[in-house]
RNA sequence: GUGGUUGUAGUUCAGCUGGUUAGAACGCCUGAUUGUGGUUCAGGAGGUCGCCGGUUCAAAUCCGGUCUUCCACCCCA
């Protein structure tokens, strides 16, 4: 058996996936032009410069680069002996939307006003292996807002977050942290230096707990006696008050720490102004993030029963200067459509009428009655009734199984009678009863 | 990139330790019902058992490779 495929990581959508695919979409996007985001597009392919280098070590493998065609790649696979070594193009594919937007931002400075705030949603790629939640080709849905410092701009994200997960009736848990409390952290154990593989280490505390973090540290070599000075982050549980209180103990002697501290204050204070209930945003310190580019908040959205976050984002101060304009500080989140799909299927949150569905189908009994049909059709689709004619003469039983499985309301019979009498037979597909209607009483009946 | 796992009809799966024509359910098609679906009944069509190679008198079944699925690690939406 020799069927045709997809590439590994990838998936087709049906129509019912699509129907529930694009609520996502549609919620997410109104939400976000709700608070004043517009929309832009870039490339599936960005320069590989242009990619490579942003998003850590790790991240760098993931970037699914392009090879050569033509002339070029043959030469290049001539020069190695062994044919193995393949040489790539300029090209790769977008590994997310943050870093092809500060290129864009960079590009289009002059036309850009500041504060500018966009949201794009756009399939990203990945050469990762796939797994739960997982896959090579998802879309994300980004918000950011560049060119301000304002930490209104986070309080607005965590609204958005919030908003979006009450509009699709998902459980879930906003998570908050700062960098700058992990470069505290780190500072005070006197490992500044080593902040990156603290932090990574500590991301993994809700998984292998206490013991299991130890032994990364020390595997990456941070000193015994950091390590033990790193252990009141352990037991940190409690209200975000509480650990606000802890931290200022611990790190609240270190500038950034400070920082850090003030500005996680700022925006939980600011939120409750915004009406958002002071629990369903938790401070979590263990939460670190791999991407290299973010430098102050950052966020991260979990539910039970999934085992990865469905959002991320955070601040990033110079993502910009990369490209060459400085001083530009961003800040955003990223949806994950694909899991978030996931999520509500497994819980079963998609609202069960959301199934597009048809509202008249004309049976086809020739040519003659299909062609009168035609012009009934045109007044119901100018009143916004969706409805088709079943475009062959087929049996009336696959006619009806059609109209039946497509969910079709009501059927719509015109033969040679129904003609010479100027009235159409309507049967309604649930209950099964029949009548006969005018045009106008169908019509009426279909906007009601 | 590392480790494990899966692959049999359109779909979900059965097929014991290798042994003649590979099964079920659902779906699909036809008819009962030549202008009536969703129910019922009767019948029917679908598979070179992921792909390539090996062992054997004999392979869906054993072995190797490869691709794919799912899962864990790494990392992440």
């Amino acid at each position: 058996m020799s069927k045709p495929s997809i590439p590994k990581g990838t998936r087709d959508f049906g129509p019912k996936e699509m129907v529930k695919r694009n609520y996502i979409f549609d919620a997410i996007s109104t939400v976000f032009q709700k608070y004043g985001y517009r929309s832009i597009e870039t490339p599936a392919m960005e320069k590989t410069e242009t990619l490579l280098g942003k998003y850590g070590e790790e991240g760098d493998r993931l970037i699914f680069k392009i090879l050569k065609r033509g002339a070029s790649l043959e030469k290049d696979l001539q020069k190695s002996k062994n044919g193995k070594k393949a040489t790539y193009a300029e090209e790769a594919l977008r590994y997310d939307l943050t870093v092809p937007f500060a290129r864009y931002v960079v590009q289009n400075q002059n036309d850009i006003s500041f504060p500018f705030k966009r949201y794009q949603i756009q399939p990203v790629w990945r050469a990762d292996r796939p797994q739960k939640g997982r896959y090579r080709e998802f879309y994300q849905c980004d918000v950011d807002v560049i060119g301000s410092n304002s930490l209104l701009n986070e309080v607005e994200l965590v609204q958005i977050m919030d908003e979006v997960l009450g509009k699709l009736n998902i459980n879930a848990k906003i998570k908050l942290n700062n960098r700058k409390i992990l470069a505290g952290i780190a500072e005070v154990i006197g490992e500044s230096d080593r902040m990156i593989d603290i932090t990574v280490a500590l991301d993994k505390f809700d998984k292998v707990g206490q013991v299991g973090v130890i032994n990364e540290l020390n595997e990456k070599g941070i000193s015994s006696k950091a390590i033990t000075k790193l252990e009141p982050i352990f037991d940190f549980a409690g209200t975000n008050e509480f650990k606000l209180e802890k931290l200022e103990v611990l790190i609240g002697t270190t500038d950034i720490g400070r920082k850090g501290i003030d500005e996680v204050q700022s925006i939980l204070k600011n939120l409750i102004a915004c009406n958002i209930k002071p629990d369903s945003i938790e401070l979590d310190i263990t939460l670190a993030r791999g991407l290299n580019y973010y430098t102050g908040a950052i966020f991260e959205v979990v539910c039970d029963d999934f085992p990865s976050s469905i959002c991320g984002g955070g601040r990033y101060d110079d993502l910009t200067g990369i490209f060459g304009l400085k001083d530009i500080s961003g800040v955003g989140i990223s949806f994950g459509a694909d899991r978030i799909y996931d999520v509500m299927d497994d819980q079963n949150l998609f609202p069960q009428n959301i199934e597009t569905i048809l509202d008249v189908l004309f049976v086809n009994f020739g040519e003659k009655e299909a062609l009168y049909c035609l012009g009934l059709l045109a007044q119901l689709r100018a009143n916004e009734i969706s409805s088709e004619l079943y475009p062959d003469s087929a049996k009336m039983k696959k006619q009806m199984k059609y109209a039946n499985e497509k969910g079709a309301r009501k059927v719509v019979m015109v033969g040679e009678t129904e003609i010479a009498n100027g009235i159409l037979t309507v049967k309604d597909m649930e209950t099964g009863e029949q009548a006969s209607l005018t045009i106008e009483q169908l019509i009426h009946s279909c906007v009601v």
